[in-house]
DNA sequence: TTTAGGG
DNA sequence: CCCTAAA
């Protein structure tokens, strides 16, 4: 199938709209691919385990490369990475990292560069790492959400993956990705690993370590000098390699990544303790972080004012008053907190360095967690994925991979996702189940900017969203949206009871758990997805799953893609990770969400909006999204217009979004 | 099986 | 959400 991805002068002015602009000049023009390639899509989790994608997630991913793939953008001119998606560049976001041939011509004609592959492996590595690094810090300030990453290769570079730990070729599967999947998005999550001379930035030091392993993981175990860090510390004024020590004082580790930004942020948050990485500025006696001041101009400045304006109130997850702990603790309780994993929770964890080790910290699986781990698990051993299988055509490919292996693999014509399993999973072992995780990857932030009707906004989201954890709103969302009610529509945002906690799509990299747990637990604390036998004799699901925001922005926009009416397309490509939410269900929303938008239409305030809170606050923007679509789909329930109705915002808006459907 | 509606 | 008719 072919693609043409183009990338207008428009998006780049939208890139330097973002504050990213720097980095597009790499972009090319126009991209036509044809040829299929082979993938292996594997999830990066926070330890490092490399974990195979779910059957789920590689329809997801499949989605939103063929839904995307004619807005996505591609750096082709770089034989690296080409792309990867995250929606927040951070651990609670999904990372989609993708290469393709195309865009790596020079492999065409003649054997691959070796410099290059390099580059791109240890971009890739650079990026596996931070994303463990994320997904580490995460765990240790206690989120219980899971965030995923996934990371897709193609043959050149697969080969090579398998040489780091936490991939077991013996236990590759196939996955056939259905077509080529041509698009990517650029990833600006290093912003400038793509810029033009990124790769020799990035990989002039060696990213592997000793051994070749991954460098994160467990690695390093030195102890955290924290004497190190006295004095004030502004880490603005710091280059790469003090933030370098800085960070390894901090937690205790080397660290390869070379992103400033995400060094000074991380740093923050293990300093901080917390979430909030507005401070960049400090000061530590005693091994205590005294103070911890706001800085101002920094180049982080945007980020945080985004960040701070989407979550509305900066969240710390450190409990209040709580003392400040060291990084150190982060990262032994991270430790701890796997050997937990094995025995299924906390309570006979050893030696942690009890001190202040906050108990909010550890992250106990939840039972719903669990559950779908459970549930995936019985799935997989029903034979639907055969870790068997593996390593035929991928093993050819990769031992080929010099000459011009993507072509190679594809002389079938056939695109084909190999599973990878992890063999570093072996080591950790989630309570109940495997490591595969389903219907809660973080495809959220697609369903924020597939919701942005605006799709030029989508790209500069995209990317924005990529380049980091700073912005969690779609740029036009926030400002169109918000310049009638900004503070509604976060509050909107933050208040929708999301026990998905779909919320660190726009939330930020550790997670708000604040609000994610009070979120969580106001939601159904824990819901048994399995059906429970009704009196009356038939099933039925036992607690109602309320729907996510993130989830009817999702159906919202998979109506407006395909059609309301085609549910289970819908329920395929835009919820193939939801295992729950049948293609019914995803009518009656619609349904409902039909008769909301066409209901409290205007302003019904008073009884209404306390009414809504207890129930759902869709925001206004969403019914009016759904309104619109329904009057262009002719669906609209005449009974149902009340007073206002179509006529002020109905027009209004069709005409304002019409042409983005 | 998937949709559309009613309950 | 469930159930069912109809396609």
């Amino acid at each position: 199938m072919e693609t043409e991805v183009g990338v207008e002068g428009n998006d780049e002015g939208k890139f330097e709209e973002a504050g990213f602009g720097k980095t597009y000049s790499s972009l090319s023009s126009t991209k036509q691919l044809t040829d299929p390639v082979v993938y292996k899509l594997v999830r990066v989790e926070g330890d490092g385990r490399l974990v195979p994608a779910t059957d789920d997630e590689v329809m997801e991913v499949k989605g939103l490369l063929i839904d995307e793939k004619s807005e996505m953008h591609i750096v082709a001119d770089i034989g690296q990475p080409i792309g990867c998606i995250s929606n927040e560049g951070s651990s609670s976001g999904m990372l989609l990292q993708l290469e393709s041939s195309e865009g790596l011509s020079q492999f065409e004609n003649t054997e691959v560069d070796p410099d290059k592959l390099n580059a791109r492996l240890e971009y890739i590595e650079e990026m596996l790492q931070k994303v463990k690094e994320e997904e580490r810090l995460r765990l240790a300030c206690g989120s219980r959400d899971y965030s995923s990453a996934y990371v897709i290769v193609d043959s050149q570079c697969s080969d090579q993956l398998d040489k780091l730990p936490g991939i077991d070729e013996n236990l590759q599967s196939e996955i056939p990705l259905q077509e080529t999947v041509p698009s990517f998005t650029p990833s600006l999550i290093d912003s400038h690993l793509h810029q033009s001379g990124s790769i020799d930035e990035c990989s002039n030091t060696p990213v592997l370590t000793e051994g070749g392993a991954l460098p994160s993981t467990t690695v390093t175990t030195s102890k955290p000098d924290f004497s190190k860090l006295n004095g004030e510390i502004c880490l603005d004024n710091l280059s790469i390699k003090e933030l370098h020590e800085t960070f390894k004082a901090t937690f205790g580790r080397e660290t390869t990544v070379k992103d400033k930004q995400w060094l000074k942020r991380r740093i923050t948050m293990g300093l901080t303790n917390s979430c909030d990485v507005s401070a960049t500025t400090f000061i530590i006696k005693d091994n205590k972080l005294v103070k911890k001041g706001k800085e101002d101009g920094c180049d982080n400045v945007d980020g945080a004012l985004a960040y701070n304006l989407a979550v509305g109130t900066t969240i710390n997850c450190s409990q209040q008053g709580a003392p400040i702990s060291h990084g150190s603790q982060l990262e032994d309780q991270v430790v701890s907190d796997k050997r937990n994993r094995s025995t299924g929770d906390n309570s006979g964890s050893e030696d942690h360095h009890t001190e202040q080790r906050a108990a909010k910290r550890v992250r106990k699986p939840t039972r719903r967690y669990i559950e779908e781990l459970s549930e995936v698990e019985s799935k997989e051993s029903s034979g639907k994925l055969r870790t068997t299988v593996k390593s035929s055509a991928f093993g050819q490919m990769s031992s080929k991979f010099h000459f011009r292996p993507v072509r190679n693999v594809s002389s079938d014509g056939r695109t084909v996702v190999t599973r990878l399993d992890s063999l570093g999973g072996s080591g950790i072992q989630i309570p109940c189940v495997s490591r595969v995780r389903r219907s809660r990857p973080r495809k959220n932030f697609m369903a924020l900017l597939k919701f942005n009707p605006n799709s030029m906004g989508m790209t500069a989201t995209l990317v924005k969203k990529a380049l980091g954890a700073h912005s969690f709103l779609p740029d036009n969302y926030e400002s169109e949206k918000a310049q009638s009610a900004p503070a509604q529509v976060q509050q909107r945002f933050l208040g929708v009871p999301d026990k998905d906690k779909q919320f660190t799509a726009i939330g930020a990299v550790g997670g708000h758990h604040k609000v994610l747990k009070q979120v969580d637990s106001s939601g159904d604390s824990d819901d048994n997805i399995v059906t429970v036998p009704t009196s009356k004799g038939g099933i039925r699901r036992k607690h109602h799953r309320a729907w996510t925001l993130s989830e009817v922005m999702k159906l919202v926009e998979g109506v407006s893609r395909y059609g309301a009416g085609r549910w289970s397309e819908i329920k395929r490509l835009a919820f193939a990770s939801y295992s729950y939410r049948t293609s019914v269900d995803l009518k009656d929303k619609w349904r409902n969400l039909l008769k909301a938008s066409f209901a409290h239409i205007p302003s019904d305030k008073g009884v209404n909006s306390r009414k809504n809170a207890a129930t759902m606050p869709i925001p206004e923007p969403i019914l009016l999204r759904v309104r619109e679509l329904a009057e262009r789909q002719s669906q609209v329930p005449p009974n149902l217009t009340s007073g206002k109705e179509a006529g002020s915002s109905g027009s209004s808006v069709h005409e304002k979004q019409s042409g983005y459907l």
